[in-house]
DNA sequence: CCTAGATGTTCTGTTAACAGAACAGACGAT
DNA sequence: ATCGTCTGTTCTGTTAACAGAACATCTAGG
């Protein structure tokens, strides 16, 4: 701590106005992240988010503050002002909100950002676009392959262009369900499944129900 | 809250002896959960877990208590306590870990193992293990992913136990050769193929030349 | 208008998380 | 043996997270 300007919110810590969640850069690329990040958000900009994101998922599921509140057996004022992110929370109480809203941990305290685009994958209404997990390369091909979390929302099919013949797409999704590849041989994938193509022709990404979160793997050779 | 007993770690919420991890409950391993009643863990084991996992991350990286207590700001007497268990810590003081570990909130929180070595895959020499780079959760089916960089180095091959039947490995390879997958089923694959098993038996991570680097995604149930 | 029954926010006293000091062991060097 | 410096644990006073009550604010329904 040490940190003088903690008290959670000092001023204005907000979140999310428009954007659905809205979190600035925390962390960009992990395995560099040693790097004493000043594009990290402080203490107190990560617990109003996280606060925000616990409002959110309580809303969607149109459960009450008080009733939430009670389901996991907090205090009303507690649950408000955490939500508010006038608190800092402890485990115990994160911990006490999983079961009720029926998420993990990580749900309450990763920062899905929409990341507005990496690489083309342009943003479509809300909640959608690519987010860069990793970069790696293969220094004896001299392939290059990126790691992007991919979210896609419902709605008029995403189309890319063509990339070329040397550039590869490997999408394995997480949740929902999608149409995905080039464009006349597209291939149906739910969750824990896997498409993939060669980039060389139009392919498009179609959200076909649920909320499409995947790994979507790009392979191309070095520029 | 409302619990009466829950001063954390009341008497024994011990986690782990002598395992390389020493998971408690929480990791499947049917006949082996502690469970008194259901069996996700309580929050006083929990609170255990992520302090031993704390532990584990900082004795891995060579610093002392005392040194990572100054790099997070933290008092070093918080942070030994938080270590054994007997501290219900907050989210600012876990988000003030990230940095000097080198991780993210989910490595630390997740009860699987993070960085370091992911599944049985010991870290050997230097950079060798896996990265966590992300952890998603489809709330729909209530399944988590974690996404994982891994890397192997050439050597005798990695034997990881079985993680029960809940459990599927995907790894996609980005440079070298290996045979992975369940013991007496491997599978060879090289740059930009893939690999899929389910983890209800041992399976193992053998280098066949190169450097073999790769994206490992781990899906299970929710904690 | 006034209740009745929700909502979420602010207040109040208790309890515990926190920083940092004091402490106890273990090891090396002189 | 006696420092000196490291380790991690336990102690002490302050601050804030907590439960729950009191308080607002809103929307019916009569």
């Amino acid at each position: 701590m040490t940190e003088p300007g903690l008290p959670l919110l000092g001023s204005e810590a907000r979140v999310g106005s428009g954007g659905p969640d809205a979190a600035p850069s925390a962390d960009r690329t992990p395995g560099a992240s040693i790097s004493a990040g000043s594009d990290a958000p402080t203490a107190a900009q990560f617990g109003a988010q996280v606060g925000a994101r616990i409002r959110r998922l309580r809303t969607e599921r149109g459960i009450s503050l008080t009733d939430l509140a009670r389901r996991a057996g907090l205090g009303k004022g507690t649950l408000s002002e955490l939500e508010t992110g006038q608190r800092n929370p402890t485990l115990e109480t994160l911990y006490a909100l999983t079961n009720p809203l029926g998420v993990g941990l990580a749900s309450l305290l990763t920062s899905w950002r929409p990341a507005g685009h990496a690489h083309g994958v342009s943003v479509q209404g809300e909640a959608a676009g690519a987010y860069l997990l990793d970069v790696l390369e293969d220094t004896e091909t001299g392939s290059i392959t990126e790691v992007y979390r991919l979210t896609v929302a419902a709605g008029p099919a995403y189309v890319s262009g063509s990339h070329g013949p040397d550039v590869t797409e490997r999408l394995t999704l997480i949740s929902g369900f999608a149409a995905v590849g080039r464009i006349g041989r597209l291939q149906e994938i739910g969750p824990g499944q896997s498409a993939e193509w060669i980039s060389d022709s139009e392919h498009s990404y179609q959200v076909l129900s649920g909320t499409v979160v995947g790994i979507l793997l790009i392979t191309h050779p070095r520029r």
